[in-house]
DNA sequence: TCCTTACATCAATTTTATTTGATGTAACTT
DNA sequence: AAGTTACATCAAATAAAATTGATGTAAGGA
């Protein structure tokens, strides 16, 4: 009846392959831009973006996708435009103040 | 004669390059699971973390030094031995005090 | 309806990362 | 000195990620 509760995370324990995929998503120069792009501006659309990091449309929305599966980023979509921006909380569950503050404009 | 010093990081303060280096290292479980265990454990050597983590020496030498050269891990020579230990304070002012709680059994 | 813009996705290629088994080296042991 | 243990590193093979240019689709405008 009682579910046990471990005081110590263990190899058994914890969920590395969650974090290797939110890691993976942080790993690129690229991303972390996007990351600090949105972070600034708050939502921006592809178009708007592209020219901003001088990327290609194609390879950026690759590099979105990635931050998306990784739930570090939002999307929504409007009329023709998909808006995206920083999905804040998730980004801070993961990054120390330090890292923050120097990623999020906005983060200290 | 006065450094600017920026309010605001943008993509042209940030050194990108630096963290994609760091959030690589810790981008693959087995990695992580390194992490974990150097943290529970201290100081371990590689012929003792090998059965551990189930893993051939060529193979986690590799990974050992991907943590090395990102300085998430330290290496001390011991004779025969190379012990590894976690640069705990590197690490602590990547990730986020929740993640720390998760990776480093005494984080919390 | 036809054209344009905004975007995702695809297939082919290129680049990077990982794995594997072998070899080299230095320090201990006998 | 010869053998053994602990480890790094290397070259070859494999696997995964990123890039590129092309194609498809949906929405909005003329």
């Amino acid at each position: 009846m009682n579910k046990e509760i471990p005081l110590i995370n263990t190899s058994e324990t914890v969920d590395f392959k969650r974090y290797e995929k939110k890691f993976k998503a942080l790993s690129d120069q690229k991303r972390l831009q996007i990351i600090n792009i949105l972070a600034s501006k708050g939502t921006v659309c592809v178009c708007d973006l592209a020219p901003m990091i001088d990327m290609p449309q194609s390879k950026l929305s690759y590099h979105l996708k990635i931050l998306l599966d990784a739930e570090l980023i939002k999307k929504e979509t409007r009329g023709t435009w998909n808006d995206y921006s920083l999905n804040v909380k998730e980004v801070r569950s993961l990054l120390s103040d330090q890292l923050c503050c120097i990623f999020l404009p906005s983060g200290c």
